[in-house]
DNA sequence: AGGTTGACCTCAT
DNA sequence: TATGAGGCCAACC
């Protein structure tokens, strides 16, 4: 009966997981995607429930411009940028580089 | 039970 | 064009 709200975690986990490797996308995509626009800090809020889980590429999460604001909530500040580069996402100043050409739009990709 | 914070985004000045 | 404030929903104290 009460379990509804989980469901919402989860399924940015889904979408999260189904983002492909040297690809980016932002919270508002995701909010969006699920139907919460104005949510999407809700989708940082999973993504922290998410630490635990490393099967998340949480990584691949970025704001809307393409800033490493979450890497402060890895287990080391430099693990989200490594990741990224280790995947060929070229990072600079905690600024992802060609953001809009990585960015990956699970409305639009996903469809 | 209520108020504040937070891996954000959008609008208004 | 840049800066400021508000809104959103859930978790934490």
């Amino acid at each position: 009966m009460s379990e509804g709200k989980k469901n919402f975690f989860e399924d940015v986990y889904q979408v999260v997981k189904l983002i492909p490797k040297g690809r980016v996308t932002s919270y508002g995509a995701i909010a969006s995607y699920l139907g919460s626009k104005g949510s999407a800090r809700m989708v940082g809020w999973a993504l922290i429930a998410s630490h635990p889980m490393t099967q998340i590429p949480a990584h691949r999460v970025v704001n809307r411009i393409g800033m490493l604001t979450g890497k402060q909530h890895f287990d080391e500040p430099n693990a989200m940028r490594d990741r990224l580069e280790q995947e060929g996402v070229k990072v600079e100043n905690d600024q992802v580089v060609n953001f809009e050409k990585l960015f990956w739009d699970p409305a639009k990709e996903l469809l």
